[in-house]
RNA sequence: GGCCCCGUGGUGUAGCGGUCCAACAUGCCGCCCUGUCAAGGCGGAGAUCGGCAGUUCGAAUCUGCUCGGGGUCGCCA
């Protein structure tokens, strides 16, 4: 060994004993005759000292010791004289009078500093990653990551989960995303896919009479990447045999407070996790996954705008769309700098603007709209509407004196984007959400099916095999949109962490939904051929879940990009700086493949 | 694919038509220093301003294209 105790361990109580340690050097502070090094590893901090009287040679060597130099010390552990302990450190009262210099590797100067409070650009901390996990809170990162995987593998082992690999390589099943694809040498032509998720394979597992299922799994999504998004991300990815919705959902809440309870005991939950039915989520939030932290819910004023007098509401409804606003408390006081940058937000949630309306605090001391003047109203519609229609929309949007509110017009979901995303970011920055309490809930009842347009046909809101609910079968054949899934996310503080459903087994019902996606026989037999053919000796009842590992650590971690919390993630153009990869392959491999590379003509 | 923001010594920023062969902090190098802990003092090196093409008497600064990074809409069953 080549060290008897980590650098951050030393304590007063181990004061006389010889001791070696290892570690990086973070910092020197030469004197002349003394010289200080801060040996840092992943435990801390550990200050040594070189003096020139009692160790000449190793005072000597430190010399000429630089950043980030491996070495490794012996020596004798010393209380600190008086005054001069370091409160801000857990070794702090004690330090190492060095008698043993070794230095073990020399490093070149790093291109940033190893501290936690740092400011580089993504790709040079993605280029030197290795460098960038040095930083004690990178490492924290990775730690609580792994706690949050031993927690979980124990809460579900405990349950009478069994932790179950399946293939990374596999087919295509060209539905969703992007597939990432691997060319087969020994079939010419022919490609594994990369799974989006182990969907299929975990329902065989059911069929197989595993019972219960989990693994850490890794799903790979050729899509574009977000804040929240990485080309290759983990699940926790659950199945269960003869289970209800309920059974599912009993889970999901005890394996969470786990997880809390286990890694961020500071924090609070709030438990039984509520239920919002996908449709209530929409219309209280304009959002299926809505930050439940703090109120300023979405109101509907389509029918006050309807025949408001102002053109570009009554052509908006004329043509199907909504009117929907919030309220800022107390922001009646926004200048027009403010509302403008507001303006730029939502237009970039993709909505085309944003009205907003003060509503001037000195009207009506009573606090109540009925004193409020055309005088107190500051709008760009002010000019446009009457009072009191101003007046209404303020009292269904919930809005009095002092306030501001913000509406916005246009087709459906592209309000309830922008308007959700507005939500947030006003939250945000009115500092509306507690950030010490983790506020879950289970969304619910989400409709079977969505129209997509580009399709011009329904498509599984969720994927294929979930279950519409009992009482609504008979919709699949009169009205698809109406149709109820036996489907769930799970969300914490406006951020998803994953979704699951009730699959069908029941054959009938697979063909209704197979038929009303669209699919005919030869693609479900290309795609799905090797589930159904499963389904076909015994399927138990079954549900399951996917979800998110890097979100839920993210949230734990309190960053907000889920890179923080990847040891090696990629950047938005799915580039690995540290490797460089993608790359190209040589042309030898490309002919074992027998691949043909067409220059793109860029 | 669309939109927005960013790109200046190693790192982070300032400068936004001439006064800039570029400023500040930190890091780096050298010397001094026996109680520091973001040590201190003194001295020094280091960027032709992401790239290309324009506009201009003159471009880090304006324009176009392009490359890279970030955010976001679409996309992500």
């Amino acid at each position: 060994m080549y060290r008897d105790m980590t650098c951050g361990e030393p304590r007063r109580t181990d004061t006389g004993k010889i001791i070696t340690l290892a570690g990086w050097v973070h910092r020197r502070r030469d004197h002349g005759g003394l010289t200080f090094i801060d040996l840092r590893d992943f435990s801390g901090l550990m200050q040594v000292v070189f003096n020139v009287d009692s160790a000449p040679d190793a005072h000597a060597l430190a010399g000429d010791l630089r950043s980030e130099w491996v070495v490794q010390v012996k020596g004798t552990v010393q209380e600190r004289r008086a005054g001069a302990e370091n409160a801000d450190l857990p070794t702090g009262a004690v330090e190492l009078l060095v008698s043993e210099l070794t230095v073990l590797n020399q490093s070149k100067t790093p291109p940033f500093e190893i501290e936690d409070d740092l400011h580089v650009a993504d790709e040079v901390r993605l280029r030197y990653r290795f460098i960038d996990l040095r930083r004690p809170r990178m490492y924290k990162n990775l730690k609580l990551r792994h706690d949050v995987i031993q927690v979980s593998r124990t809460y579900m082992a405990a349950n009478g989960f069994l932790e179950i690999e399946t293939p990374i390589l596999l087919k295509s099943t060209p539905e969703g995303a992007r597939d990432y694809v691997v060319p087969s040498r020994v079939h010419p032509g022919s490609f594994y896919a990369l799974p989006q998720s182990p969907q299929q394979l975990k329902q065989i597992l059911m069929v197989s009479g595993v019972d219960r299922y989990f693994q850490f799994a890794h799903c790979f999504r050729d899509e574009d990447l977000r804040a929240d998004r990485q080309p290759e991300h983990t699940q926790i990815d659950f199945e269960m045999s003869f289970v209800e919705q309920d059974d599912v959902l009993q889970v999901l809440e005890e394996l969470y407070t786990t997880i809390l309870r286990e890694t961020r005991p500071d924090l609070e939950v709030p438990t039984p996790f509520p239920r919002l039915t996908y449709a209530e989520a929409i219309e209280r939030f304009g959002s299926d996954k809505p930050d439940l932290r703090f109120g300023m819910e979405v109101s509907r004023l389509t029918d006050i705008a309807s025949g408001s007098g102002f053109g570009v509401f009554e052509s908006v409804v004329a043509s199907g769309g909504v009117v929907r606003a919030i309220v800022a408390p107390g922001c009646a006081d926004y200048t027009r700098r403010q509302t403008d940058g507001l303006v730029e937000f939502v237009r970039s949630s993709g909505a085309q603007g944003l009205i907003p309306i003060h509503i001037s605090e000195s009207a009506g001391k009573s606090g109540s709209l009925d004193e409020v003047t055309l005088d107190d109203i500051r709008s760009p519609i002010r000019n446009h509407v009457s009072l009191e229609t101003l007046k209404e929309m303020a009292r269904t949007a919930g809005a009095g004196p002092g306030d501001l509110m913000l509406i916005i017009a246009g087709p459906e979901r592209v309000v309830n984007v922008a308007i959700s995303n507005l939500r947030s970011e006003m939250g945000r920055r009115l500092e509306l959400a507690d950030p010490g309490v983790f506020r879950f809930v289970f969304v619910v009842d989400f409709p079977l099916f969505e129209w997509d347009d580009d399709r011009d046909g329904w498509a599984a809101t969720h994927h294929v095999f979930s279950s519409p609910r009992p009482q609504d079968v008979e919709l699949l054949d009169s009205d698809p949109g109406a149709v109820i899934g036996q489907l769930y996310d799970l969300v914490c503080n406006g951020v998803e962490l994953g979704s699951g459903s009730i699959r069908i087994i029941d054959r009938a019902v697979q063909e209704k939904v197979f038929g009303l996606i669209g699919h005919s026989p030869e693609e479900v037999a290309e795609r799905f051929g090797q589930l159904l053919r499963a389904f076909e000796y015994g399927a138990p009842p079954h549900g399951g879940m996917g979800l998110g590992l890097d979100r839920i650590v993210m949230l734990l971690a309190g960053e907000d990009n889920i890179r923080e919390v990847i040891a090696f993630p990629k950047t938005q153009a799915a580039v690995d700086p540290l490797f460089d990869a993608p790359a190209p392959i040589t042309q030898e491999q490309l002919d074992e493949l027998s691949i043909r590379v067409v220059d793109s003509g860029g």
